[in-house]
DNA sequence: GTACGATGCGGACCGCCGGTCCGTTTCATG
DNA sequence: CATGAAACGGACCGGCGGTCCGCATCGTAC
């Protein structure tokens, strides 16, 4: 057994800290702002537990993001159409760019945190080559489509948390208008003509 | 006269910091690791002449990447085609997307320094927002393109720093390659159709 | 219930970095 | 050459990420 079974007052640990960090990081204006010694703070622990459990600070960040986002990547893996591996690619596509830009709009100051991390590029992570990978497989089955590689990631970059900052917090477009944007773009990246809508 | 001339000596540290940096960050591998002392003794000032020139840790990387950036910005501006404002549209968003492509090729290490400040977002930028205007204006004029504001920065989000790093340092893709993928995904969203090559 | 080893805890502590201060040096001008 | 202004430089400061170690708490075996 590789398993070890953790202490239960960890575990509660564990859980007070992401709780606490995802409140504190939702509250302030930059993410840089929030330190390791406030999120402990907020959470009733030491600092030494913080770094006991997640590493560093961007092992934080990552697992708190993750957290968040699994329900939408299991949705993504293996649930029902739109999103699920069953769906035709021509419309898995577009579903797969509207989950993630939903949960970035939904969560913009973790997508945030974790890409403004500074040192290493958010193209590292997993949850990242995940998405790619996802996306990169259904555009291989759309007709007349090369590059699916490129393209997966192009398509990705229009939904990088800065710029959806961007355009909700200096354009001041809608949610819904954002959406809709982008799956414009994405139809016209898939030669299909836009919904009159 | 609102022009003050400034010292001698005071203009020679000035390139001397912009040309020392430089090279730091051409040298190391994250920008992260190039600490502003590190700059003022490679360009053999003190640390205080850094920040009087130019303010913060932000501002000197601005200037560096403007000055670089500087020729390039020209020749969009007022420089004959295919990068310059009399280039009919279809034409010149892809020598734009182009030129900045290769730029951030050639100054990867300056763009990723630019872009992974963190506490501030690239978008609020001067040089971002001349990109984007200058692209939004040109994709204005292709017909049967609506939504030009949004279509810049996805298309601007495609030559991400980082993304480029990646594909360079990750992906080991060419160069050429890269700028081939960018023009074949310009070429899809506006809707002509990709050259036989 | 109790004794005991292992696991986890916490906050004082460290090194480093961005940014500031002020006594000193260097430039420009008449 | 004298003099005021402008710029210099490195010691200094506050704060942050990350570590260390003596102490508390948990789970277990009897």
């Amino acid at each position: 057994m590789t398993e070890r079974k953790p202490r239960a007052d960890a575990a509660r640990n564990r859980e007070a800290v992401l709780a606490a960090a995802d409140a504190l990081f939702a509250r302030c204006e930059s993410p840089a702002a929030v330190t390791m010694a406030d999120i402990a703070a907020a959470a009733g622990v030491g600092k030494a537990t913080l770094f006991r459990g997640f590493g560093d600070r961007t092992g934080l960040i990552h697992a708190l993001y993750e957290a968040r986002l699994a329900p939408v990547r299991r949705a993504a893996e293996e649930g029902p159409p739109p999103l699920g591996p069953s769906t035709p690619p021509s419309e898995r596509v577009p579903a797969l760019l509207d989950a993630v830009l939903c949960f970035k709009l939904d969560h913009r100051h973790l997508a945030l945190a974790l890409e403004g991390t500074g040192g290493d590029s958010p193209y590292a992570a997993g949850h990242y080559t995940l998405w790619h990978g996802t996306l990169r497989d259904a555009l291989d089955r759309v007709p007349g489509l090369a590059d699916s590689d490129f393209t997966a990631h192009a398509l990705l970059a229009a939904t990088r948390a800065d710029l959806v900052e961007h355009l909700v917090g200096h354009e001041g477009r809608t949610r819904e208008e954002i959406r809709a944007s982008l799956a414009a773009f994405t139809a016209r990246v898939l030669h299909v003509p836009a919904p009159p809508h």
